[in-house]
DNA sequence: TGTACATCAGTGAACGCGCGTTCACTGATGTAC
DNA sequence: TGTACATCAGTGAACGCGCGTTCACTGATGTAC
């Protein structure tokens, strides 16, 4: 009796589990063609064919939402570098910093959410923990990178720095307006190249 | 008669000058306390002593007046940084490097103002326009300090990725949240030196 | 010198809209007896 | 098997507030004659 409650239980927050993905799925579809403050609770609700009020059942407010859309996405790249980390044997700084940028650049909405949790404070304590949690685990992606580089004497402050400089290069010109996509990509990735090439040329 | 007249004219104009200097003044002491999305035009009336009407006879709309207070602040550092280009005789990157995030650390109004028109997207095309320009004679210092610094082959490229690098350094953990700001200004100064150590090495 | 008129800085209140969030309610499904 | 009740996903409209901007108006100063 208890048993099969329990089950049933389950299966409940399974559900649940499965509609505040359906909403997130949402979002980030608007998230990628729209900023973060572009996008309201409205359209989120409109573009997964529910009331706005039934988002307030899944998510306390929308800095939760958010804040979870960021997290899934956020999961899906360390996911991705430990595959780059776990295929290459040699493992070189030039092709990680081209791999992020690369990575960035072709996720744009992340990139995007990632700089308006950056800069946009102040939030919710607790929200700024989990922000902090997840940033984390991006960095010792780096960290582990500059190890099996063969950077083993201090590589937090040198994947710290690589990471700020990439998120710089994309901050200052991924908008930078009155080029066309295509040349802001060629500037962004030369200049990924000028930084990578110094990264790798320490402990040479 | 038409002399005398034109003489009032500019009087006029001067004072209307240094009014609007006023209106922008007040917001400027506002946003080095608050972000700009904080800052309203109420607040900005307030703190000027005037009514929220009349900074409409001075400015076209909102954008406008932020954007008139991103140039003033800008000229300050293209000034200050003119100068210790012509103070100093051989250059480092270092020091450069230094000083620009030391200048951003200490204003840091200017540092959100840069990063919010960079990032907050979509801005009227006359405001984009000037927002380049700006951004241009900053980039400018920079290659001269490459130049005078002896890179003479390909500043522009180290130029822009220095800039990049050392915003991509402040943006990431000016605001990283859990640290006391004596603990984030020692960790922005540490990476600071790594990124300045870097480019220093470049043609040794 | 006096009077009618123009100009323009300046004002407080109101407009209008967007937007996060909540309210009161419905309807379906499950549960107890 | 049937009935009363509880639970809970889901809704559309409304609340409430912030905020950029505009409106209708005032009052002082300058100007023409």
């Amino acid at each position: 009796m208890t048993q099969r409650k329990m089950t049933l239980k389950e299966l409940k927050e399974q559900e649940k589990a499965a509609r505040k993905d359906l909403i997130i799925d949402a979002a980030l579809r608007l998230f990628s063609s729209r900023s973060l403050k572009q996008v309201g609770m409205r359209d989120i609700a409109k573009e997964a064919g529910i009331s706005p009020a039934l988002i307030y059942r899944y998510f306390s407010d929308q800095e939760e939402l958010f804040l979870e859309a960021l997290i899934r996405e956020n999961g899906y790249m360390i996911k991705r570098f430990k595959e780059i980390l776990s295929e290459q044997k040699a493992l070189d700084l030039e092709y990680i910093a081209n791999e992020f940028i690369r990575y960035l650049f072709g996720h744009d909405h992340f990139f995007r959410m990632m700089t308006h949790f950056m800069m946009d404070n102040p939030m919710k304590p607790e929200s700024m923990e989990k922000f902090n949690e997840n940033m984390r685990a991006l960095l010792e992606i780096f960290d582990e990178a500059f190890l099996q580089s063969g950077i083993t004497e201090t590589p937090r402050i040198y994947s710290h720095a690589l990471f700020a400089a990439l998120n710089g290069i994309l901050i200052t010109y991924r908008y930078y307006p009155g080029r066309d996509e295509t040349e802001k990509q060629k500037h962004i990735y030369r200049l990924t190249e000028v930084i990578g090439t110094l990264f790798k040329s320490i402990n040479k």
